[in-house]
DNA sequence: AATGAATGAGGGTTCATTCAT
DNA sequence: TATGAATGAACCCTCATTCAT
C-alpha cells in the first residue's frame, strides 16, 4: 500500500516534471535525461513507468483532464438553459488552461499538432468536452433558441478556435494576460450571431378602415401572415 | 540571366520539396537529405541556398505569402463597405490555405507553434493580413456598423482562430473537406454578433384616415420617407 | 567497487587508444570513431567519459604527467646541489618522453601548438616542471653557483627548447634515436655557460724582497688575503 | 608581360592572405573560402594557382625564406671568425621571425609539426640555414675555438631549440616581447659552454728570489708545469 | 523496483575540391 | 583566365532506449 503510493507519487513527479519541461522547451527539444533529473529519478526509471517518450507526453493530458472533464460531465446536466450551459462549458474549458499555463502550452503547442495524439485516450477525453459543446449547440437549435440553419460544427469550431487562438497568443506573446475575461464577450458575440430573434422588427400595419377591414402585420422573416 | 533563372529555379525546387516534406513529416522528422533528394540536388547544395534547416523552413512562408499578401493589400482599399472588406480578407486568407494544403499544414502544424517563427520576416508578412483584418474591424466600429463595445482584438481572434481551427481539422481529420464554403457562414455569425442593429425603437405611425389611407412606419436608420 | 574499476579501466582504455591514434594521425585527422573502435567501445561511450574530442585530447597529458610530476616534486627537495637538481629535472623530464614516444609526439606536435591547451589543467601540471627548473636556476644564481647576470628565463628556455627540439626531431626524423644520452652533454654546456668561474682577473703581485720573501696573488672575487 | 605581372601579383596576394589567415586560425581552421575572400578572388582561382590547400601552405615559407636565406648564404662567407658567423646566422634567423610575426606563427605552430612539410622544397631552404649553423659549429671545433668533444648536432639543436621555444612563447604567450635582444645572451652562454679555453687564465707567479729561485706558472686546467 | 552504463542510429553541417562556362 | 555553382565525403555529437545488476 505504502509501496503503491510511493510508486504513484514517483509517477506523478515524473509527469509533473515532464509537463514543465515539455512546456518550456517543446517535446523535441526536451530530453528524457532532463526530465528524469528534474523528477529526481534516473533515465531508466522513467522507462519503468512509460514505454516511450511520446507515451509520457500523452499521459500528461490524460492525468490532467481526468478530473475537470468528469466534473464538467457531472455538472452540465444540472444546468438549465442552453446559453447557460454553453457559458459553463467554455468557462470550464478555459479555466483548465488558465489555471495551468504549462498545460495550456503543452496542449496548444505540442499536442494539437501531433498526429499521433489523435489516436490517444487523452484525446478522447478532451473530445468529450467538444462533444458536450456540440450537444449544447444542437440542443439550442432544436429548441428554437438558435437559428435553424446555424451549422453547429462551425459554431463549435468558432468557439474552440477562438479559445485556442487566445491560448496560443497568451502563451507565445503574453497577450492577452487573462483568458477568463474573454469568455463572456466571446459567448455574447456567438449567441448574438446565432440566436433566433422573434424578429417582428419592421412591423408595417396597414389599416384599412372600411368593409373588409383587415390588419396585416408582416414579419418578413417568417413569411407574411394574412 | 539564364544563370540567374537557373539558380532561382533550383532554389524554388528546394523550397517546393521542403514544403512537401515538412508538411508530410513535420519539421523535426524531415531530413535535409530527404529534401535534397526530392529536389534533385545534394545536401550541400541545400546549404548553398539556406544557412540552416530552420532558415529553409522559414523561407517557405515568405515565398508563398509574398504574392497573395501584396495582392490583398492592393485590392482591399478599393472595396467599399466594411463587411465587404471583411469578407474579402477572410476569403483571400482561406483561399491561400485551401489552394495549398501542404502550406496550410506547414503553417498550422509547424510554424504557428514555433517561437522562433515570431522573429521572422515571413511572420511579419502574415501579420500584415491580421493587421488588415483588425483595421477593418476597427473601421466598422468607428463608422457605426459594429457595436461600439465590441473588442476588435477578440473579434479578430475569433475570425483567425476559427480559420485556424478549421484548417487544422481539415489537415488532421480531413473534415471539413472544403474551407471556402465556411467563409460566409462564419462571417455571417460574426457580423450578426457584432452588428449594430437599426433598432426600430421609435416607431412613428402616420395614420391618414381617408381614401387612400396608408400607415407608414419609418425606421429612422433607413432614412425617413415623406 | 568492481564497477568503479571497470569504469576506470574503460576510461583508461579510451585514453590509451586516443593517445595512440592522436599521436599517429594528429588530432584533426583522428576520428572518434577510430578511437572508440580501438578502445572496443562505441562512439557514444567515448562521449560518456569526455564531453568533446578536445577534452579527450587534453585529458591525456593530465593522466600521463600526474604521476611523474608528483614524483619529481617529492624527490627534488632531497637533492643537494643546484647542478644535481638541474640534472635530475632534465633527466626526469626527458625520461617521460623517451619512455612514451606516443606521448612525446602528442605533446610536441599536437599540444604545444594548441592555444586552448594553455588554459588546461594538464598544462598547469606540465608548467610545474618548468617552474621547478626555473627555481633551480634562480637558486644557482642566488647561491653564487651561476653568473649573477644570467637570465634564468633564457636559461630555462634553452633547456626546454633543446629538449623539445630533440624530441621533435626524434619523432619526425628518427634522429637522435636516444634522448637520455643527451641530458649530460646538454647540461654540461649550459652549466659551463653560466657557471661562475673563480676568475682571478685582476692579479696583484706583491713582491717582498727579503728573507721570507713571498709573492701573494689575490683574486678579488674570493676576498683578498693580506 | 603585364599579364604575367598581374598573375604574379594575384598569386602573391593569395599567399599573403593565406599567411595571415593560417597564422591567425591555424591551418585546419582556416578555410579556402576565407582566404580567397581576403585575397579578393574566388575559391576556384586559388586552385588555379595551388593544387591543394596544403600546397598553398607550403608555398608560403618557400616565398618568404627565399630572399633572406639567399642573402645569408652570400654574406656568411665574408665574415671572419667562427663566433662572429654564429652570431650573424642566429641574428639573421631570428630577424626573419621577428619582422614577420605571422610567418613565425605559421612556421612554429603549423609547419614544424607537419610531417609532410619535411618533404618540401621550402623545408630544404630552411634546412640550409640549419646547415650553415652546423658548418659553423664544426668549423669552430676543427679550428680549436670549440671543445673537441662538443657534439655539433647537440649544439645546433640547442640554438635552434632555444629560438623555436622563444618564438612559440612569443606567439602564444606574448612573452618575451622581443626576440632579437636574446640573441647575444643566448650565444654567449653557448659559446662560454663550448669554447676551448686558452686557459692559462689564472697564472700564479711565485718568485723566490734566492738560491734556487724559480718562477712557477700554474695553469690549473692543463696541469701544472714545473 | 531502480539504475548506471552503454550504444545504435542518425542528422545537420562543413569544406576542399571540381568543372562548365 | 576566372569563377559561380555544385557536391562528395566526412565527422562530431546527441539521445531515446536497453539491460545487467
Amino acid at each position: 500500500m505504502a509501496q503503491k503510493n510511493a510508486k504513484t507519487a514517483r509517477k506523478n513527479k515524473i509527469i509533473e516534471s515532464a509537463l514543465k519541461i515539455f512546456a518550456e522547451k517543446g517535446f523535441q527539444d526536451a530530453t528524457i535525461s532532463e526530465i528524469s533529473k528534474a523528477a529526481g529519478v534516473s533515465d531508466a526509471t522513467v522507462y519503468e513507468y512509460f514505454n516511450t517518450k511520446e507515451e509520457l507526453l500523452f499521459t500528461i493530458p490524460e492525468e490532467i483532464t481526468e478530473e475537470p472533464v468528469r466534473d464538467m460531465e457531472k455538472i452540465i446536466p444540472f444546468l438549465r438553459g442552453t446559453e447557460c450551459k454553453l457559458r459553463a462549458i467554455v468557462q470550464g474549458y478555459m479555466t483548465i488552461y488558465e489555471k495551468n499555463p504549462d498545460y495550456a502550452s503543452l496542449v496548444m503547442l505540442q499536442l494539437k499538432t501531433n498526429r499521433n495524439f489523435l489516436k490517444t485516450k487523452a484525446y478522447e477525453k478532451i473530445r468529450s468536452i467538444a462533444r458536450m459543446l456540440l450537444d449544447c449547440i444542437v440542443e439550442g437549435i432544436e429548441n428554437g433558441s438558435f437559428k435553424k440553419d446555424a451549422d453547429p460544427y462551425l459554431v463549435r469550431s468558432m468557439i474552440l478556435g477562438t479559445i485556442e487562438h487566445l491560448c496560443i497568443r497568451w502563451q507565445l506573446l503574453g497577450t492577452p494576460s487573462n483568458l477568463i475575461e474573454h469568455v463572456d464577450p466571446l459567448i455574447d458575440i456567438i449567441l448574438e450571431g446565432i440566436r433566433l430573434k422573434q424578429q417582428p422588427k419592421n412591423i408595417s400595419i396597414h389599416l384599412q378602415l372600411g368593409d373588409d377591414s383587415t390588419a396585416r402585420i408582416n414579419d418578413p422573416d417568417e413569411g407574411s401572415v394574412s
